[in-house]
DNA sequence: TAAGATAAGAGGGACAT
DNA sequence: ATGTCAGTCTTATCTTA
C-alpha cells in the first residue's frame, strides 16, 4: 500500500488499486530539525496559502474604540481610527485584482473538491493563476476558462492524472474552449509540461472498470511493451491505457467488453479499437 | 449483443505561401 | 496572416459473428 501524496491517492503496489482519492497532506506542517523542535512546535492557525487572496494573511482593524492596553480612545483619535479602518477594509479587496483573485479562488476551491485533487495542486494551479492574472491574460477571457485551464496545468505538472474532460466537466466549460486556454498558458507563460504516462492511467481506469488486480498487473506490462515498440507516441495515454487493460482482459478470460473499458477510460470503443489494432499488430497477440 | 468496419467531421500542429 | 496536409479522436451507421 502506498500514498502518492501529490495524486492524493492510496493504492495497492502488487495490484495498483487506489483504495482512496483525496488523501489529506498527512505530514507535520514544520520540518522540524531535532527532537525538541519536535515536540516544541505546534500547529497553529492556517498554514498560508497561495490559494487565498491576501494569502490567508489578513489583518483587520477591530471595532472596539479601545487601544492596547483596553482605555477608550479619546475623540480625536476616534475619528482617526474611523480613518484608518476605512481604508484598512478597502485595502482587503483593494485592487481589481485582488478581486478578481478572490472570486478565482473560491471557484478553485469548488473544482478541486469536485475534482478531488491534492491541496498540493491546489496550490499550484493558484499559483500559475496568479501568474496568467499577472500577464494580463485574463482580461477578455473567463476567470472560469483560464482558473480551469490553469487547474488542469496543475494537475499536468504534478501528474495528477486529470483529463481535459474531466477538468471542462466540473467547470462547465467546453472541453475545446479547455483545450485553447490550457494552450494559451503554456504558450505565453513558456511553461513546460511532462508528457501523460500512460501507466499513470491505468489504476484509475482499472479501479473504475472493476478489473482484478491480476488482470492489471497484465495490462501494465502490455503497456510497457508498447512503449518500448514505440506505438504509444503521440495517441491519447487515456486510449493507449484502456486498449492495453482490453487486452489484458481478454488474455486473463475476464469478460469486459470495449463498452465498459471505454467508459470507464472516457474514450470511444473505436479508439479502444484502433490503439487494440495496433497492440496486437506490434505485439503479435 | 458485442465487435468490427467505414465515413464524415472537428480541432490543432507543421509547414509553406 | 492564410491555406494545405497528415494524423488523431469522436460520432454515427451499417455489417458480421
Amino acid at each position: 500500500m502506498v500514498t502518492d501524496n501529490p495524486r492524493g491517492e492510496i493504492y495497492c503496489t502488487s495490484c495498483g488499486f487506489v483504495v482512496k482519492e483525496n488523501v489529506i497532506e498527512t505530514g507535520p506542517e514544520w520540518r522540524s530539525f531535532s527532537n525538541e523542535e519536535k515536540d516544541e512546535r505546534s500547529r497553529t492557525g492556517l498554514p498560508t496559502s497561495v490559494a487565498i487572496h491576501d494569502m490567508g494573511l489578513a489583518t483587520i482593524i477591530g471595532s472596539e474604540n479601545k487601544d492596547a492596553s483596553g482605555r477608550s480612545l479619546t475623540g480625536a483619535m476616534k475619528s482617526s481610527v474611523e480613518r484608518m479602518r476605512t481604508w484598512d477594509r478597502r485595502s482587503q479587496v483593494h485592487e481589481s485584482q485582488d478581486r478578481n483573485l478572490k472570486q478565482a479562488f473560491s471557484e478553485l476551491r469548488r473544482l478541486s473538491e469536485k475534482l478531488a485533487v491534492s491541496e498540493a495542486v491546489t496550490e499550484r494551479a493558484a499559483y500559475i493563476y496568479r501568474k496568467a492574472l499577472e500577464r494580463n491574460l485574463v482580461r477578455g477571457r473567463s476567470i472560469t476558462a483560464i482558473l480551469a485551464a490553469s487547474l488542469y496545468a496543475a494537475c499536468r505538472d504534478r501528474e495528477v492524472p486529470r483529463t481535459l474532460k474531466d477538468v471542462a466537466a466540473v467547470g462547465f466549460i467546453k472541453k475545446k474552449d479547455l483545450a485553447r486556454s490550457y494552450r494559451l498558458l503554456l504558450k505565453e507563460m513558456d511553461m513546460q509540461m511532462p508528457v501523460v504516462d500512460p501507466m499513470k492511467c491505468m489504476s484509475k481506469i482499472a479501479s473504475r472498470a472493476n478489473v482484478s488486480g491480476k488482470t492489471q498487473r497484465r495490462a501494465r506490462e502490455i503497456l510497457q511493451k508498447a512503449e518500448q515498440a514505440r506505438i504509444s507516441a503521440g495517441k491519447d495515454p487515456m486510449g493507449i491505457s484502456a486498449s492495453a487493460l482490453y487486452v489484458a482482459c481478454i488474455l486473463e478470460g475476464e469478460n469486459m467488453t470495449q463498452r465498459d473499458i471505454a467508459d470507464a477510460a472516457g474514450v470511444t470503443e473505436v479508439t479502444i479499437r484502433n490503439r487494440y489494432k495496433g497492440l496486437r499488430l506490434a505485439l503479435g497477440i
